[in-house]
DNA sequence: ATCTTTCATCGTAATATTGCAATATAATTA
DNA sequence: TAATTATATTGCAATATTACGATGAAAGAT
């Protein structure tokens, strides 16, 4: 991407936009979906599940994990991901922050 | 990027990925918030506010524009840029709807 | 009409991301 | 131990993103 100034922005900016990057792509966010959506923890059945390769859905996983969205535990030959929950918190806050940011000011008739 | 599947995924899948990429860049951020903390509209003082080339803006500005999160309008020499607040509500419930998503899963005690 | 200001666009260099085949690693089983 | 299964890692090739100088276009000022 031609390297990104993080230096003139301030933490907050920087670490919202580093998680944006995680919701950014449509097969971390269907992995993101699938964990949710099996219950509790799964393993790479996503590789059947979305059509991607396993080299390819692990780099994708690897991504979330490295964020701290999710964490893989093994279990037996496989592993089994599930979602980070107090990181979710956290994630969940600071979008609500900016979304109320934005919204509060549009409240009060200042959008045109 | 090496092209993106977006056939394997839903068209809501692929839709919070495109808005999230908005989102995935510390200057559109700053942006963003330049935008409501100066209330209203307000056009490319953003060039002095962040430290980035007036090409560099104006290329996260027409990206901001083609989600259809900002709008501008030509104020004599200058352009006004503000928050498009119909557009903001449908990305604000995209984001919630996700984020309740997984709290709801996780409430539920089926996090590890 | 010409100059100036403000913003958009083009072209391009540097870097990041996506995707996958091939290969490595680690636990399980025969 | 050797073979199997499940994941991770490596090493590309293709494409996208970021950044900016140079240039273009449009409105106002001289």
């Amino acid at each position: 991407m031609g390297i990104t100034k993080t230096d003139l922005f301030t933490a907050e900016q920087n670490e919202l936009a580093l998680l944006a990057k995680a919701f950014a792509h449509p097969a971390r966010i269907a992995i993101l979906q699938h964990l949710v959506k099996t219950k509790s923890c799964i393993n790479g059945t996503l590789v059947q599940e979305l059509g991607l390769a396993q080299a390819t859905i692990s780099q994708h996983l690897r991504e979330l994990k490295e964020l701290g969205l999710i964490h893989g535990s093994i279990e037996g030959v496989s592993v089994s991901y599930c979602i980070n929950p107090k990181r979710w918190e956290q994630v969940q806050g600071l979008f609500n922050g900016l979304f109320d940011q934005l919204s509060d000011s549009c409240g009060s008739g200042n959008c045109c």
